[in-house]
DNA sequence: CTGACTGCAAACGTTTTGCACGGTA
DNA sequence: TACCGTGCAAAACGTTTGCAGTCAG
């Protein structure tokens, strides 16, 4: 039970070696940036090339598979799209945690009170995680 | 009374006539990004280089007289470093608002609760503003 | 007067593109 | 079999750098 190929073919996606190996580099890291993305995935699948990672993270992020989480000073990473949540950034070691609220709600007052009608939020709280205080 | 001058020198920065332009055209937008940023500052300034624009933007990000705040879909845009506050991006004509709420104090709770320490937190809401719905 | 800043052009790293080949459905 | 996806190399893009000249303090 593959479920990362029925994953793909749900968004019309063909489910290659490649987007696979992408898929399940992704899932065990949480969060990925391009690089460690390629290193990892080059260590299992030595031919891969560069731009098949980015034309697929392209095309799986158009679709809504995937989802660029934009971090401050350091570069974007990649996970899988789940709903709702905020992102915490340690900035000593770069390590990013998911933390599981339901970040729309919290602004939900706020919005009306501004006449906006809010469909994403995006939340990243940097500062200092439990293991490096 | 230059409020621009003094606010370089105290930085350590000398005032000059390209940071001026850069810093009055920004603080007219409230947000702005590089490319529109050059072209505004060319059309007062006509001489000044795109290279000149950068340098500018990161020693001034990099004092935190700027702050660039990096948004979904689209290129970061700069702001002049204020406290505390959350972005409004509006998806259908791609203004920028500040929503002035104590974004740290919202996370405070949640935070201790994981043990992280927040230094800063970064929040954007996309959704349609007000003029667009 | 001195060090910081500017503008130009060249260099750089990252991302995208075109194309021939190969693989999925 | 038809089309989508891959890999390579080249191109495009945004940003940075080195350097000679200029200006703010």
């Amino acid at each position: 039970m593959d479920t990362f190929t029925d994953l793909l073919r749900n968004y019309n996606l063909k489910a290659t070696p490649q987007r696979l190996a992408i898929l399940q580099v992704i899932s065990r890291y949480g969060h990925i940036n391009i690089d460690n993305l390629y290193n990892e995935i080059k260590s299992q699948f030595s031919s891969i090339s560069l731009a098949t990672i980015y034309k697929n993270i392209n095309s799986m992020t158009e679709v809504h598979l995937l989802a660029e989480v934009k971090l401050p000073n350091t570069k974007s990473v990649y996970e899988i799209v789940k709903e709702g949540h905020a992102h915490l950034k340690c900035e000593l070691c770069g390590d990013i945690e998911d933390l599981t609220i339901d970040t729309n709600s919290i602004f939900a007052d706020i919005s009306k009170l501004h006449n906006f009608k809010i469909n994403q939020s995006d939340v990243i709280l940097s500062g200092v995680c439990k293991s490096c205080q």
